[in-house]
DNA sequence: TTGAAAAACGGAGGCACCCTCCGTATAATC
DNA sequence: GATTATACGGAGGGTGCCTCCGTTTTTCAA
């Protein structure tokens, strides 16, 4: 048994092809642009040609629009989670999740194309997008328990709950005035969860 | 001076055809079920084929897929807005607040398409929709202006934040669970904007 | 180096939708 | 009944979605 590449079960070893990989870099590199600048239901035949390439090699490469959109932004779905991380290490526990829930109205500001993201993230029906819907649900999810566990927050909502105030109140961000509305909003929505000391 | 019915200043009063009228309607139910199975994405051709009418007839009636929106989701606005002004005799304060916006929930769980009627009122960018999004806005800027003089609300959040809350609240409708979620959060916002009487 | 064979490319093609335009049909008025 | 303003319908040109398959490129073993 063994030859040098090909394993013995199946489970092949060839690299992935250079024209594969250098044009998948390119697809997702357009996608970033063709996005930011036409939304989220901007034409994936002009992702391709803004790449250079033919539909069909944006097909195989991301067979649905939603792939697409988890591969572009999974990046910044990650750093938002590590913020969260950082938070928890850094800040009391309702400091820490005001300041994470304000820092993502930031990045939605910020990063064209992220509000796409989250709003994915919440909503993908696909099996794709569960892992930046976890991600961020967890993210959240360690911040509540930490601050639940302080008897400084209220028990009865959720991470999910939180998240899906989060990306509906960002979900209108084009409004005049969007963030500081969002951010009053999302203050008041922390106030309302707190147990006051006594 | 008055003939009968053209009147003298080019304001013309020819009353409106009878199958421009009866075509009107036919769209108005037609769309009201094709956007209720559909999604307020769902295709013109298909509204217009449900009623059994040519794309053209349905294009000269409403020229954008906005105003037909509109058209078919005023009622249900204004019965909202009824409901507040009922809420805003019956009921103290902020418990009317409290209703008010749960009202809306049940509203977008029961009544199919409320939910892209809400939406539309919020983000609207035409001038149609400004109809509704007025009328919501006010609505609930009254409930709030009374319980602001109550003394039982803070008075740094407006009717348009409180709005854009619930309308992004209700935007991710499909999850399961989602009604419990929102009423939890919708509840704890208004925690948070109350000044507790002492 | 070379020559299969695997892998990837590209775009034509079929379908749906968007919206406009204008010849034809029909209701309202005289 | 004739006239004319009004409305109807759908063909047509454009775009986007996604699939399929003949052609090209890369890899790997001999």
């Amino acid at each position: 048994m063994s030859g040098h590449a090909p394993e013995h079960a199946g489970v092949t070893a060839r690299r992935p092809r250079r024209d594969a990989s250098r044009n998948r870099d390119r697809l997702l590199a357009a996608a970033k642009t063709v996005f930011s600048a036409g939304g989220p239901a901007a034409s994936l035949e002009a992702v391709a040609r803004e790449a250079g390439l033919g539909i069909g090699t944006l097909y195989r490469h991301f067979p649905t629009r939603e792939s697409l959109f988890e591969a572009v932004y999974r990046r910044e779905v990650e750093q938002l989670a590590e913020l969260a991380e950082t938070l928890e290490a850094e800040a009391p526990p309702v400091a820490a999740l005001r300041r994470w829930l304000h820092a993502n109205v930031e990045f939605v500001a910020t990063k064209k194309g992220m509000a796409a993201a989250l709003e994915l993230a919440a909503r993908g029906p696909s099996d794709l997008t569960a892992y930046s819907s976890d991600l961020l649900t967890r993210a959240v999810g360690r911040l509540l328990a930490r601050a639940v566990a302080a008897g400084a927050i209220r028990a009865d909502i959720g991470a999910a709950d939180l998240l899906r105030a989060l990306v509906g109140m960002c979900y209108l961000h084009d409004e005049p005035g969007w963030q500081a509305s969002v951010l009053r909003l999302l203050d008041a929505l922390v106030d309302g969860m707190r147990i006051p000391p006594r």
